[in-house]
DNA sequence: ATCGGTAATGCATACGCATACAGTTGCCTC
DNA sequence: GAGGCAACTGTATGCGTATGCATTACCGAT
């Protein structure tokens, strides 16, 4: 390995003033940075980000904490958040807990993260306190919990009204909804959401035609196995999110139920997937892509000072984004 | 920040015993090790990543190395080997670089990495004998370059095979492709084993009906509306991959042509997707996860030693799977 | 010519951990 | 009862970088 010190032997100079001229330090002439910074390229030298790291007491690593890394839904957040701490001048760990009352928060610190970014906190997580009580800095993606922090979150409201509005004006007066976990705040800000909105527009949603389950695909599928299989199912049919929602429609495909002949299937989020010419599912959009880099920001600004700050919290607003699979309720 | 002095200090006992205590050191006495277990938790103490690979000279993480982390194809790897890796004491760091011409190889070594996964290497790319040159262990993953190395790849001409004797005695006579670019060893190799094993069975596959294109969906929506667009198209469309041929299939749909009676339409991977009810993509599939893991085994073995072995070369066996987007030729 | 001052650089050290090596026990053996 | 050995544990040090402080050199001013 080459350091600092074979490009001040080559140089002519000590240490640090090695690490000085690559860091640009003021109190260097500009002869000598010319002169490592030369040496250094000869040798091909690059700096230690672990050295670095024990002397500053700070790495430029930030974690994206999650427990489903193969959720589809995080390959679109997984991609912008990275390029964004790339440009910012940070790198993205994964760091995937199934079980987050272990020693996680131990192993946050230990890795020698800066700080952290938890996608997939559920409200009864400890996981917010206890990175609070270690000082490490964290933002909310997308869910949050008890503990204040910054956050960066999804407005359903907005779209979620629109999306009743159209959808008893197509005559639907009867909902079935597959839901997504009690114990995140996103299932729950949502489900209230929906459950508020189809009321204001007269919609029905009776107990015995809602299930709950994860955001994935699965779950939908098995969601829509269950409340279409039966006779006189309700004409639409509401999803957690669009993945969800790709199950639900997998399952009307395979029970050979006409979308949205028979039946009309909503998701949330938008993922390209569901832009397909092949799936056009109606949902609820907002700009994942943007969230996902404004969690980056948010993290790093936190990283680098602004400890004290009061948290923030930004919310993206949503709209309704009416496609194929919603149509005039039968009769 | 809680050290390992801390811990010392708590426990009576010196900073090192600390380490061999937690590290399991055989010639420390039970009742040290104890001891100093029972200290460290009370102080909640987690050994610092950075301390410890400035000590020993190594990290554990590795990165994975992809040019367009955008790309779907990618979710499907990352999971699986973000959980090997994990499995094995590593975590996975993303890296991506647009240029590979550029310092890329400097930025690896800086990030102070234990090793490398290069999942998008073209074949002209300068970055594997710039890693070997610095001694940085690296594998090959689906695609590989000029550099000796240890390499996961596919061996597509068992599916391949299959799949030209499939569509030939379903009487498909001509056939067009989407292939991959030419600079990557899995574009050209595809495409020589498909020329080949269409040959074998009599189908033809005229220049004109061969458009090329990257790896994802927007190539294949693109090649498909230019091959299927035109008058007298061939019954056939073969397609790098399979979010080619999801871009394709949409296309398709867009032009409100008959999957597959008017075009069959066959991918390669056998990603998810491809599975789902209302896709059913005809294709070509080996086990991705299982590749992924052992990318990651592989790594972490030529970290953890081994240096000097021999490189490995671990290929996976392909197999045709037909479904719906195959048909018999028209007429 | 001497001195103060400033700009530039070197010296010493710290960060947290692991490890070679040097002690310190205590016990066994003869 | 003395020497020796095993079994532990402490001391010293190094990893690569950054930084406070001491030092040097050189300038201008008196």
């Amino acid at each position: 390995m080459i350091t600092s010190k074979d490009v001040a032997r080559l140089a002519g100079v000590s240490q640090p003033t090695v690490s000085r001229a690559l860091n640009d330090h003021p109190k260097v002439s500009a002869a000598t940075k010319q002169k490592v910074r030369e040496a250094a390229r000869a040798l091909g030298y690059a700096p230690s980000a672990v050295g670095r790291a024990l002397s500053t007491g700070r790495t430029t690593r930030v974690g994206l904490v999650v427990t489903d890394l193969d959720n589809q839904f995080y390959s679109y957040v997984i991609a912008p958040m990275h390029d964004e701490l790339g440009r910012l001048g940070h790198e993205l760990v994964l760091v995937t807990e199934a079980d987050e009352t272990g020693p996680i928060a131990e192993r946050l610190i230990s890795l020698g993260l800066a700080g952290v970014v938890l996608a997939t906190t559920t409200v009864d997580s400890i996981l917010p306190a206890r990175l609070q009580d270690r000082g490490m800095p964290f933002v909310y993606f997308n869910r949050v919990a008890g503990v204040e922090a910054d956050a960066v979150v999804v407005d359903p409201s907005a779209g979620v009204e629109a999306l009743a509005r159209a959808v008893a004006d197509a005559g639907h007066k009867r909902a079935a909804a597959i839901f997504g976990p009690h114990n995140t705040s996103t299932g729950e800000e949502r489900e209230r959401a929906m459950r508020a909105a189809l009321e204001e527009v007269g919609i029905s949603l009776s107990q015995r035609d809602v299930v709950h389950g994860p955001f994935d695909f699965e779950s939908g599928r098995r969601g829509a196995h269950e409340l279409l299989g039966r006779d006189g199912a309700p004409s639409l049919l509401i999803c957690a999110n669009d993945l969800v929602a790709l199950g639900a429609l997998n399952a009307a495909a395979e029970l050979d139920i006409d979308v949205p002949g028979r039946v009309s299937i909503i998701g949330f989020d938008d993922l390209p997937p569901s832009r397909w010419a092949l799936v056009q599912l109606s949902t609820v959009a907002y700009d994942l892509e943007a969230m996902s880099r404004e969690a980056a920001r948010l993290i790093v600004s936190r990283v680098q000072g602004d400890r004290g700050a009061p948290a923030r919290r930004v919310a993206f607003g949503t709209t309704w984004v009416p496609r194929a699979t919603v149509g005039p309720s039968p009769r």
